[in-house]
DNA sequence: TTGAAAGCGCTACCAT
DNA sequence: ATGGTAGCGCTTTCAA
């Protein structure tokens, strides 16, 4: 057993930052004590004249808590960590993030962005896990799935929660529904008169995620109707591809045309305009996501807009997930869809 | 003293996650042997067969190791904060942001994004400080100032590297200098004669970081040049705005334009053509970052194109500084500018 | 009203 | 070749 002295333990290194033991040593009061008043624990069991003394020692030595130390006592982090590949990290993407930040800050968590790990399934699980998050949300992740659900939850990670275009088995899910897009897309082609609709899926195999899900709403819609077929076009993000493209598609016939977003929408009508055909009469064009882009061409861009459940409400969610963590995994459809009509179709 | 058991501590509660004492019973070890043999140290000073057995139990128990508690034994978290603003987290920065985090992995750090706080200065340098990353890379982020580095270095954290307009005074940094756009734009567009140049601030205040410097070395060009004046115009990014701003321009009698960039080159080319001018002919315009935008608009978009320092430059210099963390503040120039001439300009 | 001490999970030093 | 054990900084129960 130690004896004596041990309230008042020698100081540390000078460089070294400061820990509640060197407030407590400055205020004259144990770690204790400083741990009650720095974290306004149990009302008015320490007078105000000690809570002064240790407030100001706190201060004078620029003492920050150590979040490591307290996540490890705590037994919880207070981490949510969010995941989502590269491409999604994108302007859409940009703040709703920040909103998010905001409310899980209010609710006293803390949001922190893991971008691509590189790995996938278990082995993304693990490198997730390893920093006990209270939750994980995925983002649009497809490095995401069963097994990693499986780690995280082994790992003592109580919610997982994954937002993307298919839910993840075993986690809780926010579904937004792509399928809506297309379908919607081809709904309004189709009574304007269209027949042969060319439907444009990006090249880049990270968005096929959201690609595939907006072809298939597409070809729902076009087999709901009679006389309607629908054309996959597969593009790239680059001018000259659009060009070959155009050429291409004329002498397919189509006279409809649902681009996967305004970027591929606004390429595509720029090469159709090169190539001689007229937007809309020609082809009628629908894009996708109601992006800026979209209102500075010219014709302006007829597009599906996308209305996200807002951040906060994804906040008090995983608040609540958080808060029960063994409850059944639940689904959540967080997509609405409406249809902007400007020019182009 | 403990005598005897001692490797053979009681089982933990069934849904508790797997601990290295877990698996040291499984494997019939002691916890000091679990940790040589997953974190392969001293070579062989462990037999195969134990060091397999230990495997074994581990992938059996799906033990994942405990970064936090590591974090804390080590005194180091491995950690590299990233702080970013919310409309830095956007297009250009996605890529940036994956390749980053992935440079930084090959070299055993985790890249963490840590989005706005909602608070600046010293209280800002509190909440990062809390999570004793080993480094903080901040990216234009103006909620870095110098009372946060102080309070970063006083709770022990290193390397605090500032990437943005300005270098943050006791930090390393990174400058982008933005000055040498505006310049570029301007030394263009007097060479093709142009005298009254207009050049677009967005109204959006997050982007002054940015848009002053520009506006700096805009007005730095035109007074390397006889003759040639700047004028301000502040623009939103909003169509209504900008149909007020053409006709206001007219009167001005402005004949070039650089804009923040190509967003708002493409929102002011709309305008001016809408109000009867003709680009270049009449109103010649520069935009800036090359984006996508700037090739599908008519007439092409001139820009001035930003080559930054690739991440795994960044991720070395990290690693670096990390590795001698009181080392005294380096400053490293990342931007490289050079014209794009297509044809509004 | 305040203090002593245990212990979160892990690693590294020193024994054996 | 392997095991005991101290201790990272913090919170919290129990005792005084």
């Amino acid at each position: 057993m130690m004896t004596g002295m041990a309230a008042t333990p020698s100081p540390r290194a000078a460089g070294a930052p400061p820990t509640s033991g060197d407030v407590a040593r400055v205020a004259g009061v144990s770690r204790a004590t400083v741990s009650y008043v720095l974290n306004n624990t149990e009302g008015g069991r320490v007078s105000e004249a000690t809570r002064e003394r240790v407030r100001d020692a706190a201060r004078q030595l620029g003492y920050v808590p150590h979040a490591v130390a307290r996540a490890l006592r705590a037994g919880r982090s207070g981490i949510v960590l969010l995941t989502a590949p590269a491409v999604t990290v994108g302007p859409l993407f940009a703040h709703a993030y920040a909103d998010l930040q905001q409310a899980l800050a209010e609710l006293g968590h803390t949001a922190v962005l893991y971008g691509p790990t590189g790995a996938r399934g278990a082995e993304a699980g693990r490198r997730w896990a390893e920093l006990r998050p209270d939750a994980v949300l995925s983002l649009m992740d497809d490095s995401m799935d069963e097994d990693a659900v499986a780690v995280l939850h082994k790992a003592g990670v109580g919610v997982v929660l994954g937002c993307g275009p298919v839910p993840v088995p075993g986690a809780h899910a926010l579904v937004a529904d792509q399928e809506q897009v297309g379908f919607r897309a081809v709904e309004h082609l189709a009574a304007a008169g269209r027949r042969t609709l060319g439907v444009i899926v990006p090249a880049d195999a990270s968005l096929l995620g959201f690609a595939e899900p907006r072809l298939a709403g597409a070809e729902k819609g076009a087999r709901a109707r009679d006389a309607v077929t629908v054309v996959r076009q597969d593009l790239a993000l680059d001018e000259g591809a659009a060009t070959r493209w155009a050429r291409q598609c004329a002498e397919a016939g189509i006279d409809g045309l649902f681009a996967y977003n305004d970027e591929y929408a606004a390429l595509a009508v720029r090469a159709l305009q090169d190539s001689g055909k007229r937007v809309p009469e020609d082809v009628a064009v629908v894009g996708a996501d109601d992006l800026l882009i979209g209102r500075l061409l010219r014709p302006r861009l007829t597009t599906v807009r996308m209305d996200y459940m807002p951040s906060r409400e994804i906040a008090r969610l995983l608040n609540r997930l958080i808060g029960t963590p063994d409850a059944p995994p639940e689904t959540h459809d967080i997509l609405r869809t409406g249809l902007v009509v400007r020019e182009s179709a």
